[in-house]
DNA sequence: AATGAATGAGTGTTCATTCAT
DNA sequence: AATGAATGAACACTCATTCAT
């Protein structure tokens, strides 16, 4: 009668992949069953409802990514070398729970009107913040552009980021260091080709 | 009161919104019919299924978005000068059909899966075969950095642009054009402030 | 504002043509209406629901044939030829009403549960009544064998007749007299060859 | 209290008398639920669909008409057994499962344009030619008689045995073997009563 | 006479969930 | 821990019918 949480993980993990791969709604809790070996009526020994299923595993990615977040900003960080490494942390959770992004990434913006995933609106206004702030401290500090839209350049750099966790593969060509480097020079040096142009990294 | 052309063009927007607000799974066809005032058997009337709104509504936002782009690969433009008419064009085609994008950047990955939806993948090729070629002449010509992965660029560019469908509303504070040249400064000269540095547009 | 009664005729022997190939639930009224050249509501111009087309239908079959019946009955025959007669003029009814019959035949049992339906078990007892009558005059007068069930033997000659519009095609190979013919040539001689076998008709 | 297929045979015994009772068509799913004691949607848990159940229904009924007929077949004998021996199949048939030999007889004409249905109409191909050529065998040994058409006998005897299963009630007052009888008895002597007569049996 | 648009009840089917075993 | 059978609400869709024009 011990509760096994080996089981409740895979089951979770597979879940997750599933979901990110046909979306939350389009996903049958026998889908998930197949694939995890159980039937359907199985799952809930483990889990109250699908519901709860996603909402575990979106706190799961939240906790994580929050933990990094805050050891980032806990530092005290020029802002460029702020923005690298919530970039770098930001692709380094893509890899780790790839899944996880992806959904939170589809779901989250409908998903936040239910009671239920309040805290995914929490988290995004926590996550705005650090990044407004960062980006504003950079341009006060004379190292970001001046003539550029604060909310604009902040709507463009998370959405990217995020967006990434739909056609990144683990273990693929890229390492999320490498992605997060590449990223970050097309970001802050721009694509084009100028006289004296710094290479980055 | 003959023009009923029109009837079917107001559920089809209706349609869009609302898949586009709670995803093409989690809306049903009552949600749709409640909206443009009418019940939902009624729908059946106008459409075949709840599936062929889907694709009539993405077929539409296809015809017209490569009538813009391939009239920009017509005209023989430098490769910066073609970056910039195709994410000017993309983002005109947010302000059109936001509706339209939003579900096309959140469905499309999984519905050309199913051979209805097999122009999705169709597209996909050319619109990817589009920038890279673009990008490719850039680089060859001197005009775009040698350094970046140009996969990895494009799809950076590609995700940026269509994502800002979610969170762009038309008449709001940016025209598309602003936020075209935005983006376009950020992309193309970066965000950090250097000596030298040209201001875009 | 006249009621132009060929227009009827001509969508009642349409929708009977449609029952008889689809079955009578299976039919939508579109169905028959796209048949008829018009659009479904506008059949309700004309008739008053699907159900009054079938009841149209049925009763017209049935007034015909017990007109033809009762003549026969009303002359008084010998039980043979009482037999052969009525065998003939169903036959005949078939060729006139194929489609009729065919519906008749195939949707009667069910119908005549519904009150609306009432009168079809009522001819069915007359019919019944009317066949007994003769199979028993005819064993009385010594014409018709004794040893036969006259209820078991009714039941056969009236479901073969009957059925015999699911096949029959008007204008076929066999006029519906020379069907007939062969059909009481076996019902009455049987199909076995003996000596002295006298051939029919 | 595992054997579990019993609980399937139990539906689709239920399934099919409903299904005879009122056609294929106008049969709702929930009117078999309810006579089979659980709710229309458990039905799904045992049969993939309503016309899977149907087929089901068919398939058994033909499977096991076929092992019948062709250990009739294969026992060479003489034309007239050959006929006395399918007719009383026939009838066995009837006895055994009355409720799919009666939807087989009111459905198969049109379900077999159907792809899914398409043995039925390779059924009735076996069907017709093994009678055909059991009357043909009898015309050619002198057995039958040679007036007759051998294709209109053919159809009066296949249908008067199938139709009856729209009136046999199993546990009746005739046993199957009886009703084959009669028929055979009439078919093969005639209801005429002529000097010499022979009493069939 | 007929159309075009709609209604509303009902259909087959799906699916998250429950529960005795 | 897991199964097998069932529930019940919801779903996409159908269709006979209505009615203003």
């Amino acid at each position: 009668m011990r509760p096994a949480p080996e089981r409740r993980r895979e089951i979770l993990d597979t879940a997750a992949e599933v979901f990110a791969a046909q979306g939350y709604d389009a996903t049958t809790v026998r889908r998930i069953a197949d694939a995890a070996g159980l039937l359907a009526g199985s799952l809930y020994y483990h889990f109250d409802s699908k519901e709860s299923m996603l909402d575990e595993i979106l706190r799961a990615f939240l906790d994580e990514l929050w933990a990094r977040y805050d050891a980032v900003l806990a530092a005290v960080l020029g802002p460029r070398e702020t923005l690298e490494a919530l970039v770098t942390e930001s692709f380094r959770e893509i890899d780790r729970h790839r899944a996880a992004v992806a959904i939170y990434q589809k779901e989250s913006r409908h998903l936040r009107e239910q009671p239920r995933f309040g805290y995914l609106a929490g988290s995004q206004r926590r996550f705005e913040q650090a990044w407004l702030r960062t980006l504003e401290r950079g341009v006060a500090a004379g190292v970001f552009r001046t003539d550029l839209d604060v909310r604009l350049t902040y709507r463009f750099v998370r959405d990217t980021v995020w967006v990434a966790a739909s056609w990144y593969r683990p273990g693929g060509q890229h390492s999320p260091e490498e992605i997060a480097r590449q990223y970050l020079s097309m970001v802050l040096e721009g694509v084009a080709l100028r006289d004296g142009h710094r290479t980055y990294g």
